[in-house]
DNA sequence: CGTATGCTTGAATCACGTCAACTGATGTGG
DNA sequence: CCACATCAGTTGACGTGATTCAAGCATACG
């Protein structure tokens, strides 16, 4: 088995308290790693366990029914529960597959269950965390609803950046972000061609640079206001500095 | 007090036993009438209470710092909760609106807790109304993304009347829709002008007709069609016919 | 009465999509 | 080793779906 990254208190985690998450850890079946643009589950799949991201990047989607339109509706990034919302549910609406190689903890539903019912707060929390998960949903839909394609770009990357804080070892002003234009597109309802387009101009205009998988910030506070970029969304937990 | 309208076993309420839902109901403190356009809420304000949707039509919406662009991000029908995801993050990150004169039953966060507490089978099918909830903002998030203006309105109308029809006392094949062409844009990221061009392509082509806050089915099967429409995301509980 | 709101339509404009071609990097098998 | 395929990125030309601006109409309301 020999997990080569346990689950960290990072990310969403933070809105756990420490002793918390230790507990939650304590309930873990295992740790899986998962190849590249594997899928993990599919729409309407019954599940029988969760899924804590500890390494690495997923999404969800949405195909239609001929399977030729896919949206990416969510991206998931270390210390995220990638399917929390099939406990309640069981089923789900949308397909979970994995961006790059990923790290996932295994939680089966029994064990959330037996774990809820010792520590009815905690269960409140793990409630909390699909809720901020829903606010982002919400913000997605705005974004694409009320934002032009370079301010959705600006602002989606604004958003990357601050959920992906904990996870990367800072280079200079640069954040890991391994989507390609074609996901980026998918992520914000953008042709390819478009997204290429948009990521030229914020390079003209000394915003940012994205290549070979990273984004290099040149200006932060101008990205963060092409985008209309407010991090409320979000539900930042107390202890982790955003902006 | 005296509550003109009691809150009625249906639409979302389905997926609670008859049992529970009585249970529920035994927890309300009121039932509020209120205005049409009403603000309920508004962003980032601390909530100690969650309101069941009885009667009439809410909505959900985001507005940029500005505040000259607002979307709807949920429309909320009767047996609808419009705010449970108060109850787990006690502030939300949008505000919570009257469409029209509205009865809403309310729940007050501490009785729920209380109430969950002597059942927990009941506290995580609340949960899972919040989930379906945000299967809906996922759809949206689908529908603005990947359809074009035509298919949207389609699907919007298609999911509202599914949503709407325990709601409705039949008139031929029409159902009450009061949402202005204006708002009908701000759901569908589309300017009024141009949902008015749509809905007159849909009355043309003997699809559907809106008028006078109804919308008239010329040929459900068509509308279903055009609009791509797929109930999965609504959950719909076992009881309720849909299609 | 006048004013506000919702609906409707035309004309001009533009943001974005589509199609197509080309580049460079990476990988693979003969 | 080279020939070839594949995939991400890039750019130009062109078409179009949707926005914006503007004007006009109908209904409801004080």
């Amino acid at each position: 088995m020999s997990p080569l990254v346990n689950p960290a208190y990072m990310g969403s985690m933070r809105h756990l308290t420490r002793v918390q998450f230790d507990r939650l850890v304590d309930r873990m079946s295992e740790v899986r790693v998962v190849d590249p643009r594997t899928v993990i589950s599919r729409q309407d799949n019954p599940l029988e366990e969760s899924l804590l991201l500890c390494k690495g990047l997923m999404g969800r989607y949405i195909t239609d029914q001929g399977g030729e339109r896919r949206r990416l509706v969510a991206l998931q990034v270390p210390g995220d529960f990638v399917d929390l919302h099939s406990f309640p549910l069981h089923r789900l609406d949308h397909d979970v597959a994995c961006v790059e190689e990923c790290h996932l903890a295994v939680f089966k539903h029994a064990d959330l269950l037996a774990l809820m019912e010792e520590d009815a707060d905690l269960g409140r929390k793990l409630w909390a965390l699909t809720m901020i998960d829903a606010s982002i949903h919400r913000h997605w839909a705005f974004r694409i609803s009320a934002m032009r394609a370079l301010e959705r770009i600006a602002n989606f990357l604004s958003e990357v950046e601050i959920r992906l804080a904990e996870d990367n070892t800072p280079v200079g002003d640069s954040f890991r972000m391994p989507l390609t234009q074609a996901e980026l597109g998918e992520a914000c309802g953008l042709s390819t061609v478009h997204v290429n387009r948009v990521l030229r101009d914020l390079r003209e205009d000394n915003c940012l640079i994205l290549r070979d998988g990273r984004v290099t910030v040149l200006d932060r506070a101008r990205m963060q206001r092409v985008g209309g970029f407010d991090p409320y969304f979000l539900y930042p937990p107390q202890n982790v500095v955003v902006g």
